[in-house]
RNA sequence: CGGGGUGUAGCGUAGCCCGGUUAUCGCGCCACGUUUGGGACGUGGAGGCCGCAGGUUCGAAUCCUGCCACCCCGACCA
């Protein structure tokens, strides 16, 4: 394995996948289109769960686990659901292996084991859960209901990446009932608004808030509202959908309450989830030719701290140096790791971490125990400086605030410069191959109009941002009536 | 599912067209020594059913047949 990373310049997408293979966050596994999310990955994404399980819970939400798998007549009960997902479902058609009898020592699926009823291994979980709801729902008093769910879906998705499409994937999804449509709709616009929170606050990424056109809606939602994010080779990356069900799945399940008055109506409902994809969009967000470059608040260890010396009276001297400072920062709250390691060199161990994405390091030697300080490393700007060890805490707490805002406001800036108006189609096609990025284009409403400009561009309709005013125009394709501009982009 | 390609050590590869000693090289790994303020160096060492099965041949990584897996390009997609 090479040293170097492929530069972004070079193959943004050979970079994408080195890194994220050599930064040890994740590799592929022997089951086709799934991924081994590796320790430090891991370590990331429990950082996000946490943030959103809180933010989840902070809005009123109970976590419950619902099974994996479903059955396949209760997977097609909504049928605009079903059908949107029936072409990437995994299913499991038998429950029993035996020995082959024409291969010793190798198993086989037991004809005689074929089950009555096929089940589906959840795409997303709506069947499964509203199933289950029309038990727990009969009356106004139960609503309204709002679960969350951690939890694993597979997509047989034909073509793969780490993180970014994967057959199987983690992730959260919200299901809610309610005895109202404008309280579903409230429902649906606070989960978006609570990921696009998480996603810009925590993350670091600038999002567009806004909603879908008919054509990129889920399968089964009335109105999908999503957070589109856009990456550094200009394609955007829909990073949270949170989805208005209306009442299509309680009338599926018959799930009905009686309200005050005592009459029965069905409950409007929402979806809303993230997944693992996050973290596809974080590392793309934010890294560079060196690897990775975390925002503080998702690093696993924040700072570093690696020993200089050449004896091992040099390194006690050191150590002990170095378990004050350590003290100081988990005292502030500060994750802290002492790469003390003998088996490595120092230089070995810089470009180890930084390629990790950890935000400061501190290098700390016998020169630096003379003089009282330390060498201190922005991963961000890779800049040195030598500085006060006295003082060291109280400047690691406010540089790692300072990174945090850095790295948002660098990407956005990025975003809003790569933000275009057009308003013919000959610009719309000159945007997207020369500066790529978000689109904002006239758009006569139609379907038909989107797919052509699909498959004349590969760009689709990332959303229609919240902070669109209405505003009269011409479709650039078709020259019809437009009330308001939407944005395009290539996608992932 | 259509078109193209590739399977050789943990990883990346040479050799294959044109069959012939002990299968090449780099990284990584192990041991010892010297090193340690930006990816150390030296010496020695371990590691291979050459994707699987069959065939041709005195002899197969190399030729033939079948199978399997993976990758790339399309249709699909959080």
């Amino acid at each position: 394995m090479s040293k170097k990373l492929t530069s972004r310049a070079e193959d943004y997408s050979k970079w994408y996948n080195e890194l994220v293979v050599k930064a040890d966050l994740a590799e592929n596994s022997a089951v086709r289109g799934c991924m081994v999310i590796k320790p430090y990955g891991y370590a990331i994404w429990e950082k996000m769960q946490a943030e959103l399980d809180r933010m989840f819970k902070e809005t009123g939400h109970q976590n419950a686990y619902f099974p994996l798998f479903v059955p396949k007549s209760l997977f097609e009960a909504e049928e605009k659901n079903a059908e949107g997902f029936a072409k990437e479902c995994a299913v499991v058609t038998h429950y029993r292996l035996q020995n082959d009898p024409d291969n010793p020592g190798k198993l086989r699926v037991d004809p005689k084991a074929k089950l009555e009823e096929e089940l589906v291994v959840r795409p997303t979980s709506e069947a499964i859960i509203w199933s289950t709801y029309k038990g727990w729902i009969q009356s106004y008093r139960d609503l309204p209901l709002l679960i969350n769910q951690w939890a694993n879906v597979v997509r047989w998705e034909m073509r793969t990446r780490l993180f970014l499409r994967t057959a199987e994937f983690l992730w959260q999804e919200g299901h809610t009932a309610h005895a109202t449509k404008a309280e579903a709709i409230t429902e649906a616009e606070l989960m978006n608004d609570v990921y696009s929170t998480f996603v810009q606050n925590f993350m670091a990424i600038p999002v567009v808030k806004g909603r879908k056109t008919e054509s990129e809606r889920f399968a089964g939602a009335d109105e999908t509202y999503c957070i589109e994010a856009l990456m550094q080779d200009g394609k955007a990356l829909q990073a949270g959908t949170s989805h208005f069900l209306g009442q299509n799945f309680a009338k599926a399940f018959d799930v009905k309450f009686a309200n005050k008055e005592g009459k029965k109506d069905y409950v409007w409902a929402t979806s809303w989830g993230v997944s693992t994809r996050l973290m596809g969009a974080l590392i793309m967000t934010h890294s560079d030719d060196q690897g990775l470059v975390l925002p503080p608040n998702l690093a696993p260890n924040q700072v570093v701290i690696i020993p200089i010396y050449k004896t091992d009276e040099q390194l006690e001297a050191i150590t002990e140096v170095v378990n004050g400072v350590m003290k100081d920062l988990r005292a502030v709250g500060v994750t802290v790791k002492f790469d003390n390691r003998d088996t490595f060199r120092p230089g070995a161990k810089f470009a180890q971490h930084e390629l990790q994405g950890v935000p400061l390091r501190l290098a700390i030697g016998t020169r630096d125990l003379e003089n009282g300080t330390v060498e201190l490393a922005r991963r961000d700007t890779l800049t040195k400086e030598v500085t006060d060890l006295a003082t060291i805490t109280e400047k690691v707490k406010s540089l790692l605030t300072q990174i945090q805002d850095d790295l948002y406001n660098k990407a956005l800036l990025y975003r809003d410069t790569h933000i275009t108006e057009v308003n013919s189609f000959e610009e719309f096609k000159e945007v997207l191959e020369t500066k790529g990025g978000f689109v904002s284009a006239h758009w006569d409403g139609t379907t038909e109009t989107e797919d052509k400009i699909k498959e004349l561009t590969k760009a689709t309709t990332r959303c229609i941002p919240d902070s669109f005013e209405p505003e009269e125009g011409v479709c650039v394709f078709t020259g019809k009536p437009s009330k308001t501009r939407v944005l395009f982009a290539k996608a992932y």
